[in-house]
DNA sequence: GACTTTGTTTGACACTTGTCAAGAAAACTC
DNA sequence: GAGTTTTCTTGACAAGTGTCAAACAAAGTC
């Protein structure tokens, strides 16, 4: 019998071995999301992943039980390494200013060093509206990055002696159409894109916290 | 030879003739539009396109070079037909208040009766940072969006005394941010989903202005 | 009414896709 | 080291894709 490869499957035997499958998929769902992010949800292939791997398109089927198991799994993998890019500078500011250039700062840097990434993401967002098992895992991280920037801005509130004047959801969703745009933007062109999400992101802060 | 069938292309011949060909353009064009609009971009086939029509797959090909041609020609179209959703309250508003309650009934009208083209519109907009060809057609919607906000907050502006405290980009980013979270949380569960767009849109306006 | 142009149908092509299965290779067990 | 289990390769499949071209129908022209 073929093992079983997905979900929450329990295998009796080998520890070990449980251990070195779920290292197998690390690998290639790191290998998938790279092609994925590249290429996005659409124009990516099974094969294209296992070519741009060092394991053959067999193998993805192996430790897979199809396209969506994957996807699905890339996305959930994905997620735990993205929501928390900014606990380090949220923990450390001392000051509301020292929290603001922290923040931008890593937005700017992952906006560049991982935009793939978030290419990707917003792909896969959008293609949830159409696709319902995707659903699920997006509706988790976009939760996750409610959560993130509600950290922030309360973090934010705190320091400047004020309190947040809207609410997670729309903070969030605020916040996040800013670097929609500017993920958009940078995959057009590059040049001033960073500089003007900063900007803008410098005239809407305050304007999110009361007195 | 074949008709050349795309984009601005001269045939000297018969006046009535090219009429006739924008014509069925356009009707394969909402056609496609539809069948879009439920399947997203991804899983959206010439065929699947000709089924949904009165037509052939033959035919679509006779009138658009391709794929790409087809999709661009639908993008085209429909953003003559979305930016000017606000225009009529934007005009006939006497007061911040009048304003806002209308452009929050349009709002969540659309948002409601014309789901399947906004989903379609944030599908295409995530597809053109990975198809380039798409890009230009979508860089241009989006100045039209844009220019739509700014118009709606312009004005809201000048009816309350006040005067806009972003500039046209962040205004539409924001805005934009918000009813993107509205139309995938359409999608995903439609009940409550216009009545907090309402409120977060009625947390977020007067912060876009002041005295 | 013959003839040309325009529009449409149909069927084919080359190719890619996800999926699977049979068997080779490697790892492990005793 | 034989035998078993796990892992991987390879090749195949059916289905679907965009594209095109040859035959056919309709409309327009003289």
């Amino acid at each position: 019998m073929i093992a079983v490869a997905s979900a929450a499957e329990e295998r009796p035997a080998r520890i070990s071995g449980i251990d070195k499958i779920e290292r197998r998929r690390v690998a290639l769902a790191e290998s998938a999301l790279k092609t994925l992010g590249e290429l996005g949800y659409a124009r990516t292939s099974l094969r294209e992943i296992a070519n741009n791997s060092e394991f053959t398109h067999g193998v993805v089927h192996y430790y897979f039980r199809d396209k969506i198991d994957l996807i699905s799994y890339c996305v959930r993998y994905y997620k735990t390494k993205c929501a928390r890019r900014y606990d380090e500078v949220v923990e450390t500011a001392t000051s509301g200013e020292d929290l603001v250039t922290g923040f931008l700062g890593k937005m700017t840097q992952t906006l560049v060093e991982e935009t793939p990434m978030h290419k990707l993401w917003y792909d896969l967002r959008a293609q949830s509206m159409f696709e319902e098992q995707l659903r699920p895992d997006v509706e988790a991280i976009d939760q996750l990055l409610e959560e993130m920037i509600w950290r922030i801005l309360t973090r934010y509130a705190d320091l400047t002696g004020t309190a947040p004047a809207v609410d997670a959801p729309t903070a969030y969703a605020l916040i996040d159409g800013l670097f929609e745009q500017a993920v958009v933007g940078y995959a057009a062109s590059p040049e001033k894109v960073p500089d003007l999400l900063s900007g803008r992101l410098l005239q809407v802060l305050p304007k999110l916290v009361a007195a």
